[in-house]
DNA sequence: CTGGTGCATGATAGT
DNA sequence: CTATCATGCACCAGG
C-alpha cells in the first residue's frame, strides 16, 4: 500500500490517493486496486470518476462510495471538470483528494442535510426531467466521459448493478423511498458503468477493507417505480418493514437495482434532460425495468436475474379490472427442462420460498394459477430434497407452457393479484423482448445471440439496437450476467471486436452469434487489428461497433456474388456490391452504386418470383449451414449410422434449430452452440460406438426413425409436387410477362434463379448445387430438414423417390443386400463402395452417397 | 418400449 | 467454499 499521484485526467488534478497493486493484466503490469470500492480495474476510470452527490461529496460512479472533497464545499466551489470527473474547486486546486475514513464517511453523510436545496443532484434526468443548463452540460459532460472511456460496456448497462449493490445508509435509503428517490444523478449513469471488470474475481476488498463501508452505504435510488407512467395500479413493492439492519441492507439492494436500472439515455439533450415530462412518462411506461419484487417471505433476497421486468402497461394489461393490484413477484427465463417435454418448471428456491406457500412435505401442494388470458391451471407445486436444500419445481406446466407457445429463453412472469392474492403468470417471448441477449446467449462466442429479436414488442431496446450508433436504454440483467463478462473479460478482452468475416463466410451463416457478429459493422473510420482468440479471428478496435444492416447474399453468376439489400423506405431490394457494409438505416436514396436505382420510385430489379427465389434459396443457406454445424468436423465424419441418427433426430427439429437459437443446448446449461469446450466437443455417448451390423436398441430404433423420417418425407413430397406444378406454371407466365425485354444477362442469371428450385434445367441446377452444396463431398446429406428444399436437388432419375420406396419396405430389406427393387440401386451402388461388404448399407459414407447420387453412380457437382 | 418420477451430478453464481 | 439450479439418468409403471 503507498500512495502516488493519480495520473487519469479523469480524476481531476493529480489527486494523490492510495493504491495497491492488483493482478497482472495480460497487457503486462498490474491492475490497480480501486483505493475506494476495492475493485480491481485495468484502468480507473470509473473509480477515479466522480459526480456529485451532495456539496461537498462526491460518488464514485462505480462502487457508489462517497467521498467528501476534504473541505466544506459549497456547490459553486464543485465542478465538473472539463475532461470528466468533479472537482472541488478548492481541493482540486491543491491537487488533493482526500480518502478519508469510512466511518467519517458515514458520520459525515449523516451530517448531511437532507433536502438541501443546493443539492447538485439536480443533475437528475427522473424528477426533474428537465435541468437547467448548466446541469444539462455536466449531464451530457458526464455521458461524454463515460463514453470515452468505457465505450464497449455502453451496453451493459444494468449487469452491473448486481454488483453495484453496495450499500446505503438506511437514513438516504428511507429518505428516498419517501420521494426524493427521483433526484441524485448517480443511478442515471449507472447502467453505463458496467465493467466486465468489476465482476473480477479478486475484489480486493479483503486488502482495503472497505465492505462494511458498501453495507453501509448508500446506493442512489433514482425513479420511483411506477411514479411517472399512471401505473396506478402497480404496487411498489418495497422491502420496508425490516428495520433489521442486515436484513435491510439485504433488501436494499434490490430495490436499489430496480431503480438503477432505470438508465440515463445515450444522448442527454435529445432524450434524458430535453424530454418533456409526457414523454418521459409514456417511455417510462414502456421501459421495461427490473422491478424489485415484493415483500415476500424469508430472509432470501431474490436475485436480480428474477426480478419481474414487467412494464407498466403489461401491468395493467394484467391487472384488466382497476379495482385489482398486480404484484410483479417474479420471473424466470425458462431453460431448456423447463420447456421441455418433461412438463417440470424448476422455480428458484428463493422465489418459491418467498411467494408460494410453504411446503413441508415433499409431494407439496397444487397450486392454481391464472394465466394472462384468464385460464386458471393447477400446478403441483413441490420440491425435492437437494443437497441438504429444497429444489422446487412446478409440475404439470406443459399444457401451460405449450398453451402460451413457450420455448426455451423465453420468460415466464409471476404475479400476484391483490386483494385476494391470486397468483397470475404472465410471459414473454424472447422473440419480442430484451431477452434475447440474455445469459444464455452471451454475445461473443460462448454464446448465441439471435439476430431476429432485437426489439422488444413494446419498443425497448435491447442492445443489440443500442449498438446501433446510441446504447441501450436498458438491458436486463440477465443479458450480461457475471459469468458472460467474465468470460468476455478474459478470453476476449475488453476492445470492441467484430468476428473476421467476409461476406463469402457471412453467406454461409446460420442465425447465430456469428449471424450476428455480421451485423456488427466496425466503427466508421477505424482500422482494426486481427487478433485470433480460440480459433476465431476478430477485429479489434476501441470503438464500440454499430449495427448493420442486414443484407443477402447470393451467386447468381459464376464466379461473382451480390449483395442484396432491402430499402428501409419502400422495401424494394437493390443490388449491391458484395463487399460493402451498410448502415442500419438504408434506403434507395444510399444506393449509391446504381445511379439508375437510387430512387424508391425506381421499379425493382428482380420480379416479386424471383426475390421469393433468392429469399428461399438464401434461407436455405443458413439452413444448410445449421445442419451442417450438426455434423462432425470433416476428420472425424459420422459414420453413417450416426448420420441416421442425426438424420432421424434433426428431421423432426433441423427447420427449428434457427430459430431456437435461444433455447439450450443438450449438454450442459450454459454452453451454447460454438462452444468449443471439452464438454461440447465430446459427440454424444454412444455416437460412433456402434457398427453396421449392431442390433441394439439405439441402432434399432435410428433405423426406425429412419424409415418414419422417410416416410414423412414422401408425404410431404407428394403434397411439395402440387405445389411445385403451380409454381411451376406461375413462374413461366411470369417470366413471358416481365422478362422478355430484360438483357442477356439478366435473363440468364433469372434462369439461374429459377434453376435454384427446379430442376428442369440440369446445367444450371448443377452449377447452383455447387454452390448450394458446398462441401458435400459428392454425398447427400440427411442431415437436413426433410421440408428443405435443398432436399430436393437431387439426381432426377432416382434419389429421394426411391428412397421413399426403400423406405416403404420392411426395414429388414435394407439389411439385405438384395432387398426390394427401390433400394437395389442403392444397395448395388453401395455393395461397390463398400467392397462387397452389404452390412455397411446402413453404417457409413457409402449408402449416403448411393442415396445421394443414385442410378447415375456419377455426383451432379462438377 | 415409452414416458414419468425422483435423485444425483456438475457448472456456476454468490458469499 | 457453498448454494443454487439445469439437466442427466436410473428406476419404475403402464401400455
Amino acid at each position: 500500500m503507498g500512495t502516488r499521484i493519480c495520473m487519469n485526467a479523469l480524476c481531476g488534478t493529480g489527486a494523490t490517493r492510495e493504491w495497491k497493486k492488483g493482478w497482472p493484466l495480460r497487457s503486462g503490469g498490474y491492475a490497480d486496486l480501486c483505493f475506494n470500492c476495492g475493485s480491481a480495474y485495468e484502468n480507473l476510470v470509473f473509480c477515479e470518476t466522480y459526480h456529485l452527490e451532495e456539496p461537498g461529496w462526491r460518488e464514485c460512479y462505480l462502487c457508489r462510495k462517497r467521498l467528501h472533497c476534504g473541505c466544506i464545499a459549497s456547490k459553486s466551489m464543485l465542478e465538473l471538470l472539463d475532461y470528466g470527473g468533479v472537482g472541488c474547486s478548492a481541493c482540486a486546486m491543491t491537487s488533493r483528494l482526500h480518502s478519508i475514513q469510512r466511518d467519517e464517511i458515514r458520520n459525515g453523510f449523516c451530517a448531511l442535510k437532507i433536502n438541501d436545496a443546493d443539492d447538485l443532484r439536480s443533475t437528475s434526468v427522473e424528477n426533474r426531467v428537465v435541468g437547467d443548463d448548466a446541469d444539462e452540460g455536466k449531464l451530457t459532460q458526464l455521458c461524454r466521459v463515460m463514453e470515452a472511456n468505457e465505450p464497449n460496456f455502453l451496453h451493459q448497462s444494468l449487469r452491473c448493478d448486481t454488483s453495484a449493490s453496495l450499500g446505503q445508509d438506511k437514513q438516504e435509503e428511507v429518505r428516498r423511498s419517501h420521494g426524493e428517490v427521483g433526484s441524485g444523478f448517480s443511478g442515471a449513469i449507472q447502467p453505463y458503468v458496467g465493467s466486465p471488470k468489476f465482476n473480477k474475481p479478486d475484489s480486493g476488498r479483503s486488502m482495503l477493507d472497505v465492505r462494511d463501508t458498501h453495507e453501509s452505504a448508500q446506493p442512489s435510488l433514482n425513479m420511483t417505480l411506477g411514479v411517472p407512467s399512471g401505473g396506478s395500479n402497480f404496487v411498489v413493492p418495497f422491502s420496508n418493514g425490516s428495520t433489521d439492519g442486515k436484513e435491510q441492507s439485504k433488501a436494499s439492494p434490490p430495490f436499489q437495482q430496480g431503480q438503477r436500472s432505470r438508465p440515463i439515455l445515450p444522448k442527454p439533450p435529445k432524450y434524458g434532460l430535453n424530454m418533456s415530462s409526457e414523454t418521459n412518462k409514456g417511455a417510462t411506461s414502456q421501459l421495461r425495468i427490473a422491478r424489485p419484487p415484493a415483500d415476500g417471505r424469508g430472509k432470501n433476497h431474490l436475485l436480480p436475474r428474477y426480478w419481474p421486468r414487467i412494464t407498466d402497461q403489461e401491468l395493467q394489461q394484467l391487472s384488466g379490472d382497476l379495482n385489482s393490484t398486480i404484484v410483479p413477484l417474479f420471473e424466470k427465463i425458462l431453460s431448456a427442462s423447463d420447456a421441455g417435454r418433461i412438463g417440470r418448471l424448476v422455480l428458484p428456491k428463493a422465489c418459491a420460498e418467498a411467494y408460494f406457500p410453504s411446503i413441508s412435505q415433499s409431494e407439496g401442494i397444487p397450486l392454481r394459477v391464472q394465466d394472462v388470458k384468464g385460464k386458471e391451471w393447477v400446478f403441483q407445486f413441490r420440491f425435492w430434497p437437494n443437497n441438504n436444500s429444497r429444489m422446487y419445481v412446478l409440475e404439470g406446466v406443459t399444457p401451460c407452457i405449450q398453451s402460451m407457445q413457450l420455448r426455451a429463453g423465453d420468460t415466464i412472469t409471476f404475479s400476484r393479484l391483490d386483494p385476494g392474492g391470486k397468483l397470475i403468470m404472465g410471459f414473454r417471448k424472447a422473440t419480442n423482448s430484451d431477452e434475447t441477449q440474455d445469459a444464455q446467449t452471451s454475445p461473443l462466442p460462448n454464446g448465441t445471440p439471435s439476430g431476429e429479436s432485437s426489439l422488444s414488442a413494446n419498443g425497448d431496446t435491447s442492445w443489440s439496437k443500442s449498438a446501433n450508433g446510441g446504447r441501450t436504454n436498458e438491458v436486463s440483467p440477465q443479458q450480461y450476467t457475471p459469468v458472460t463478462e467474465k468470460k468476455r473479460t478474459r478470453n476476449i478482452g475488453s476492445k470492441s471486436k467484430r468476428l473476421l468475416m467476409n461476406s463469402e463466410e457471412a453467406m454461409e451463416l446460420r442465425l447465430t452469434w456469428e449471424e450476428a457478429q455480421d451485423l456488427l459493422r466496425p466503427p466508421p473510420s477505424v482500422k482494426p487489428s486481427i487478433v485470433t482468440i480460440e480459433d476465431h479471428e476478430f477485429e479489434e478496435y476501441d470503438e464500440p461497433p454499430v449495427f448493420g444492416k442486414r443484407t443477402i447474399f447470393m451467386a447468381r453468376l459464376p464466379g461473382g456474388q451480390e449483395q442484396w439489400a432491402q430499402c428501409d423506405d419502400c422495401s424494394k431490394w437493390r443490388k449491391l456490391p458484395s463487399d460493402v457494409l451498410l448502415p442500419p438505416k438504408w434506403t434507395c436514396l444510399d444506393n449509391v452504386w446504381d445511379s439508375i436505382r437510387c430512387s424508391c420510385s425506381a421499379p425493382e430489379e428482380m420480379s416479386p418470383k424471383e426475390l421469393e427465389n433468392i429469399l428461399r434459396v438464401s434461407k436455405d443457406f443458413k439452413k444448410r449451414k445449421i445442419v451442417d454445424s450438426h455434423k462432425q468436423a470433416p476428420e472425424c465424419e459420422s459414420s453413417g449410422l450416426d448420420a441416421l441418427a442425426s438424420a432421424a433426430v434433426l428431421g423432426d427439429n433441423a427447420g427449428d434449430i434457427g430459430e431456437t437459437s435461444v433455447g439450450a443446448t443438450t449438454k450442459h446449461p450454459r454452453h451454447r452452440p460454438g462452444c468449443s469446450c471439452i464438454v461440447c466437443i465430446q459427440p454424444p455417448s454412444g455416437k460412433g460406438k456402434h457398427k453396421s451390423t449392431c442390433v441394439c436398441n439405439v441402432c434399432l430404433t435410428v433405423k426406425r426413425r429412419f424409415k418414419t423420417l422417410m416416410l414423412r418425407k414422401k408425404r410431404r413430397l407428394s403434397e411439395r409436387e402440387a405445389a411445385i406444378a403451380e409454381s411451376a406454371q406461375f413462374q413461366k407466365d411470369d417470366n413471358d410477362n416481365h422478362h422478355k425485354g430484360e438483357s442477356e444477362t439478366n435473363g440468364s442469371t433469372n434462369n439461374e434463379v429459377m434453376n435454384m428450385n427446379h430442376s428442369e434445367n440440369e446445367t444450371s441446377q448443377k452449377r447452383s448445387q455447387a454452390e448450394v452444396v458446398e462441401s458435400s463431398n459428392g454425398q447427400i446429406d440427411l442431415n437436413c430438414h426433410p421440408n428443405r428444399e435443398d432436399m430436393q436437388i437431387e439426381d432426377p432419375g432416382l434419389s429421394i423417390m426411391s428412397l421413399v420406396d426403400a423406405a416403404n419396405m420392411p426395414l429388414e430389406n435394407y439389411m439385405q443386400p438384395n432387398g426390394g427393387v427401390g433400394l437395389g440401386s442403392l444397395s448395388s451402388c453401395l455393395l461397390e463402395q463398400a467392397n462387397g461388404q452389404s452390412e455397411r448399407l446402413m453404417s457409413d459414407e457409402g449408402f449416403l452417397a448411393s442415396v445421394g447420387w443414385g442410378q447415375n453412380q456419377e455426383p451432379n457437382i462438377d
